[in-house]
DNA sequence: TTATTGATGCAAAACGTTTTGCATAAGCAT
DNA sequence: ATGCTTATGCAAAACGTTTTGCATCAATAA
């Protein structure tokens, strides 16, 4: 007794195979009533489309990649690795409800071979300028859609992560919070969250007549790297109260580092970052962060996705970030 | 200009499809020379085997699942975040090393449908006793293997987590750093590395003349609840100068728990927990932990499913947990 | 009456593989 | 010569859909 196909359906429900296709896909008419035999005999002798041949038929594989542009060892280390399973998970019960597989990629190795795989679409998560992921999809000709927009490349539809506002948010938070010579730590790939947070700084500095002091860290260096820069940086820079570190285990390798001098946050020196993970909310004092509504954000990129690969237009855009403010920068 | 297909490549070279087949699979002999040809001829044409057509006639998805059997918004959010993801990194790239793709798969929604989705196989994450998962991919006759042994089910196949041994490592540990009454918090549900432990411990209790205290607590409550259950755990059980708290984050809420009861750790109050992941590296101070090679396991459990998908038999053996000491048991 | 249209349904041709059974040729022993 | 084996290769039949073009019938318009 093995599956019944759509064949066997036919000649149960005495009619054509091709009937029983246009019951289901709705792509042609089809007598209400015939209809309503065919499912509930369908349903009966649990008959499922074969996904393969669909996909055979059909051209596509069913399943989207979501990749991350830095190695796994880094996306779901300690640098990453809230950020990209947030959006993992939202993306792949999204995925789902539309009877697509959510397949994670991991990183184009030199080695190693994607070539083997397909994939109907593609969500990159905040790629680097000249990110080599998006070339290797574009030249497969894979539909892609960005989370975080493809700093040079605004051909490609993106959810925009806001990272201006963000950062302005931040900023004028810290401000506000009473923080008067504000650095700036961000990371040294060519992420567009990077690129418009350190635009935004150097707004807000010359607004406010402020020295700028920013510092770029390679991400995959982590709280070790940061510990160190971060207490040259700030030994260099008397009279800094505040400090913006865009990436979370920057920021609490800085906060290692200012215990480390002796500082008090935030009575000496306010601390913000970017992404509210873990890390964030487990450091000591916890940081102030944006709630970046990653899920949403994930489902948008599906959603996106999903009309690029049927060719229609689309314009999500992202909800607000939202700040949450904690001990690490409070009055 | 469409993709080539394996007649385009047959034609080109000389020969019939059957050859081309041959050629790549390796399941009849070809021409050596012959074969040669054919590879050179399909890099230079730039030819790929269409996977639908190769699903569509073996009858698989080419894809595995990895589920977790909590809900995604637990299993990704604070309780485990990290092990999920440890796991799903290391397990998508040996999956993709064989072309499978790994599918995330969400939680068994009561309204949320799999059945449209085929799985060539499936990894279930430490399963409860009698998981609705397990139940339902075995009614769908797909191969599943277990990350930790499925609660009373010897016959599914599983990559042993080692969850007594890694018990009694962690209580002699304690033990020998001069914890003498030590007390047990684990998981409400019933999970093989809870039920090992539980067992571990009371073996241990009974062999060192102490008397046990052991609680259970439901995952879910996150740090909240441990930090409330903990302090009163504690209140009622005088003398107890050691923990083992196998969630992390059931763990860090105790650590609250013991800050706010002042009662200092180590020299009070000795804590040990079972997963090494950021939890307990960002926790103050470090816990000491288990190393369980998850990525390892993750491929070992990938292995497995192949096994299992080719009918072959196979029986690995995960690594043995490594204890990592940290502050939290330093003497 | 004769076209014209809309509704409904079917047959057959794809989609691109893998597998089965058969064919041919060469080498070797009888 | 005859049979047997091994090496090599091909034709054709699956696998289970979706889509295209055509047929039928009834209802409506001319």
């Amino acid at each position: 007794m093995r599956k019944p196909t759509i064949i066997d359906l036919a000649k149960a429900a005495g009619v054509s195979p091709t009937t029983i296709s246009h019951a289901f896909s709705g792509r042609r008419k089809v007598d209400p009533e015939t209809r309503e035999r065919i499912v509930a005999l369908a349903a009966q002798m649990g008959y499922r489309p074969n996904q393969a041949a669909q996909r055979l038929r059909s051209g596509r594989t069913g399943t989207i990649g979501l990749a991350s542009s830095m190695p796994f060892a880094v996306a779901a280390g300690p640098s990453r690795l809230g950020f990209l399973m947030e959006i993992a998970a939202s993306a792949a019960m999204t995925a789902l409800g539309r009877n697509m597989a959510l397949c994670l990629i991991p990183p184009l190795a030199p080695g190693g071979n994607l070539d083997g795989l397909g994939f109907d679409g593609v969500i990159v998560v905040e790629p680097a300028r000249d990110d080599a992921l998006i070339g290797y999809f574009e030249s497969r000709h894979t539909p892609v859609v960005s989370i975080g927009k493809v700093p040079g490349r605004p051909d490609i539809p993106a959810i925009d992560l806001h990272s201006r506002r963000t950062a302005c948010m931040l900023l004028d938070h810290l401000r506000q919070a009473g923080s008067r010579r504000i650095g700036l730590i961000t990371g040294a790939q060519r992420r567009t969250s990077y690129e418009e947070t350190e635009d935004a700084y150097a707004g807000f500095a010359a607004t406010h007549d402020m020295t700028p002091v920013a510092l770029r860290l390679d991400e995959s260096g982590g709280e070790a790297l940061a510990e160190i820069e971060a207490a040259r940086l700030i030994r260099q820079s008397p009279g800094l109260d505040g400090l913006l570190v865009t990436v979370d285990a920057l920021a609490t390798g800085t906060l290692t580092a200012l215990s480390r001098l002796g500082l008090n946050v935030p009575a000496d020196m306010r601390l913000a970052t970017r992404y509210d993970g873990m890390r964030a909310q487990l450091a000591q004092p916890q940081l102030t962060a944006v709630n970046l509504h990653l899920d949403r954000v994930a489902e948008l990129a599906v959603e996106t996705i999903f009309a690029r690969i049927e060719d229609r237009d689309s314009a999500f855009v992202a909800p607000e970030p939202e700040l949450i403010i904690r001990p690490s920068s409070a009055n």
